[in-house]
DNA sequence: CCAAAAGTGTTCGGCTTACACCCATGT
DNA sequence: ACATGGGTGTAAGCCGAACACTTTTGG
């Protein structure tokens, strides 16, 4: 029985929730976009492939990564393939999109997606409930983040997250009694308006619940 | 690549959270307890598979069954074979366990588990914990009631998998106003004492959020 | 009438939500 | 001086936790 890794890649950029998605060239299913994925190589872990699928597409490699879900039955139920599904949050600027024309890798708003192959809506939709699960208790965004940021940038990733607005206040105090952040000391002017407090996650490392 | 299923087949008696395991009588791990598993026939759903697994070691089929995470390297490392956990809750009243002498097929206390072969202890904790968390906001015990039960073998249920007491005027109130139980208006007399009212889940399918 | 189990309300603290003004800087 | 974005406190409602007595039955 084939097993193969599916990678949901999702990041913020312009206000707004995205995935990496790429163009499939030939059958099956040739002409609409798809999620990456490929076959774990001889002894190589689940993790691993889907790590090592994330670093060929991305170049990033010390993000969230987490086991999303196992599907079979994705290829139109024609049975005979399991896909066992990740995903992962990656910062955009810190990201070298493949150069492989054939596929035209490309961010997708999550909010008006293409139609995709193989049902990837629904591994999709698992990714993104997930997604906003996390961030309500842990400090996955910190593959969203650059190393230091001020709240306002940390509130509008998650306000692109949820598709939403947060009180200014409230969403302070909830990150900082947290206990996941810890301020630098620093600050960083933005043209006119008073300079922001920069913040650092105490921990960029994934939390273990 | 080799893909199985595991099950995790769980059931609460005498005011004990069990599981069902098996003796294995040959190598690999000849002698050493496991969780029931095997593999997808043709054409069969990972979830179908489950289920067949399922009903021939208890004989029971609709009851909660959700599947829990895929495993590599459980087989120690070796690659090579990929695990899909599942896990389902089972009234002991409905089961007949197979008689298949050379397995040994058993309850064992989940708080004082034989040393188990494959890392079985991995899957074990995460499906307690899942179980732990489905019970707080849904209707999965269904799986463990009889068609109408007290609310006091209810709590009692509960406080077997949570391993502590609850409030019984507290646990009462969470129950009733969460809308999953409906009271049937008939009592029960159990020996000496006032007889309970008798109640019933007003949904017996897995609640889907 | 006594033992046994069922049933029932209220109080307190903590958490979430809603809400409006002052502060520091650039132009 | 004014425009821009950053930063702060308080009151109200909701939820979970703690807690003790009355009711109905069998023996």
């Amino acid at each position: 029985m084939n097993v193969a890794v599916l990678v949901v890649i999702l990041t913020v950029v312009e206000g707004e929730l995205r995935v990496l998605l790429i163009h499939r060239s030939a059958e099956p299913a040739m002409g609409s976009w798809a999620l990456p994925g490929g076959f774990p190589q001889a002894r190589e872990t689940l993790a691993d492939a889907a790590a090592r699928k994330l670093v060929e597409e991305t170049g990033v490699s010390d993000v969230y990564l987490e086991q999303l879900f196992t599907f079979d039955g994705l290829d139109d139920g024609t049975q005979g393939s399991v896909a066992v599904s990740y995903f992962a949050l990656v910062d955009t600027r810190r990201v070298r999109l493949r150069d492989e024309p054939a596929w035209e890798p490309r961010w997708h708003p999550v909010q008006a997606l293409p139609p995709l192959a193989f049902n990837n809506e629904r591994v999709m939709d698992y990714a993104v409930e997930r997604l906003r699960n996390k961030l309500q208790y842990t400090n996955v965004a910190y593959s969203l983040m650059a190393q230091s940021f001020t709240l306002s940038e940390l509130q509008a990733v998650y306000e692109s997250i949820f598709g939403r607005r947060f009180d200014k206040r409230n969403f302070r105090r909830r990150m900082l009694s947290q206990g996941i952040l810890k301020p630098t000391g620093k600050t960083m002017a933005r043209g006119a308006g008073r300079p922001a407090e920069l913040y650092e996650f105490t921990s960029r490392a994934p939390m273990v619940l």
